[in-house]
DNA sequence: CTATGGCACGGATT
DNA sequence: AATCCGTGCCATAG
């Protein structure tokens, strides 16, 4: 196995090298188009049937065995697991989102959003809900909520208002968990709900959103403590959960976006292309880590092919020879990338372990070249390799795996920390001392370089904290 | 005089 | 080779 997988790390030719380096660069649905048309264009291309593991029925490769159930139950390893995982499922068929929005015409600005959640609800729709879909996704304001009621939207499109609610709900819960809601309040609950289903929710703060939106954004806890005849200490609890892992304004990144109406900076949304999750959620498990691959199978050169060639006559010998060395290649280049790819993410999740269970405060510092080094792989390789992917952690996030090459993003956190707990507005240079005791040596001038990218302004200009959902 | 933003340079990234 | 990011220097606003 060793060797085999030696031999594949190996580019034979420049040929081989090229295309491995485009193969990575893609996304898993540009990957899943690549394939689609090789296989389309070449005969000698073939696609295995899928194979399930007959205990946690997940699609696993034809050679090999199911990578989930085969990890020990307590691995004394530190390493996390990564493996291929390939599911069709996963990404619906792009024609699906096409066939509806095209004809929606949508405001130019924050196109991303709409089609996002479209993608990923559209293969439970039904055609006719796909209509209803489309219509609710296309009256989204930029905050991600809903500028029309679900009645009126009944009302237009001749259905049920029980249908439009139930595909409401279906939205609500797609990702950003939130999007479609009324208000930020919904949104809230929804998240609650979602958040209830993978892991502890403190019991108080469906409550307090639900009863005491007012005082929660006002951060007036011992009146709620009071009203609710719950100690204080739980009600801080609660808050602290509810600022730490929910956001009221789904179609923003974070909470600090509300501070500045006029943040340019729109968040593009994709599908994962990495899952990073606790084996079967239980985080007394070990980290696994599936690297999407986008068939429901394996892809290998037909050996019936193989045996035509032999008995072809001479004329027709060579071009099928031409298909045979082509769907070799591909077929060695795909290895090869997705091989890359399992080392590149096993080694990244082993550094960033702490950032991926506790966020982006715990996010050490590393570069590409850094990792290349330790890879032995050209840097490039590692920037390709690391581009337009996106990664979903345990909590649901997603995230660019650029993330985990951010050099400033713990910083920023922090930062942002301070801030928001500051009791008088601390000026830039202030905040570089206060940072330096957290162990980040930063300059003045980058400090204020931060605050512009989160959207904070200038201490003079941020007085009281005047939060508003 | 202090706090902040603009411009430019050098190193890292693509 | 082109671009992005952190930082130093300097001008400007308060």
């Amino acid at each position: 196995m060793f060797q085999a997988q030696y031999h594949t790390t190996r580019p034979l030719t420049t040929a081989h090298l090229a295309q491995t380096m485009t193969l990575l660069s893609l996304t898993t649905e540009e990957l899943r188009e690549q394939i689609e048309s090789e296989i389309s264009t070449n005969p000698a291309l073939e696609l295995v049937e899928e194979r399930r593991c007959p205990t946690c029925h997940r699609l696993i490769p034809e050679h090999g065995v199911c990578p989930v159930c085969s990890i020990p139950a307590n691995p004394a390893s530190e390493e996390p697991v990564v493996f291929l995982s390939p599911r069709d499922e996963f990404i619906p068929k792009k024609d699906y989102v096409d066939e509806v929005v095209d004809d929606e015409p949508y405001a130019t600005e924050g196109e991303e959003l709409p089609t996002y959640v479209l993608r990923q609800i559209a293969p439970d729709l039904a055609k006719e809900q796909r209509g209803i879909a489309a219509f609710l996704l296309t009256h989204l304001d930029e905050d991600g909520f809903l500028t029309t009621s679900v009645f009126e939207v009944a009302k237009y499109l001749h259905v049920m208002p029980g249908e439009v609610e139930k595909i409401k709900h279906l939205i609500q819960r797609a990702d950003p968990v939130g999007v479609g809601s009324s208000n930020p309040q919904e949104a809230l609950l929804v998240q609650l709900e979602v958040l209830g289903e993978t892991g502890p929710v403190p019991q108080l703060a469906e409550r307090i959103v639900r009863e005491g939106m007012d005082e929660l954004s006002r951060h007036q806890y011992p009146e709620l403590a009071h009203r609710f005849g719950e100690p204080t200490r739980l009600i801080v609890e609660a808050a602290h959960f509810i600022s730490e892992n929910l956001n009221p304004f789904p179609g923003r990144s974070h909470w600090g976006d509300m501070r500045q109406p006029a943040q340019e900076s729109v968040q593009v949304y994709h599908q994962p292309d990495v899952i990073i999750s606790y084996l079967n959620d239980d985080p007394h498990r070990p980290l696994v880590v599936e690297i999407i691959m986008p068939l429901n199978g394996t892809l290998q050169v037909n050996p019936m092919f193989k045996q035509a060639v032999h008995q072809a006559d001479a004329e027709k010998k060579l071009d099928l020879k031409a298909d045979l060395e082509k769907a070799s290649l591909f077929v060695k280049c795909l290895q090869q990338r997705n091989h890359t790819m399992e080392r590149l993410l096993s080694r990244v999740v082993g550094l960033q372990r702490d950032y991926i269970l506790f966020g982006e405060k715990y996010l050490r510092p590393v570069t590409r070249a850094q990792i290349s080094r330790e890879l032995e792989v050209h840097e490039s390789t590692i920037s390709r390799a690391v581009a337009n992917k996106a990664v979903q952690m345990p909590n649901r996030r997603i995230v660019p795996l650029s993330s985990f090459f951010d050099r400033s993003l713990n910083v920023r956190t922090v930062l942002k920390e301070i801030i928001e707990g500051e009791s008088k507005p601390y000026s830039d240079a202030d905040l570089v001392d206060l940072l330096a005791e957290h162990g980040f040596e930063v300059a003045r001038r980058t400090v204020a370089k931060y605050r512009s990218i989160e959207g904070i302004l200038p201490a003079h200009l941020r007085k009281a904290v005047a939060q508003h959902p």
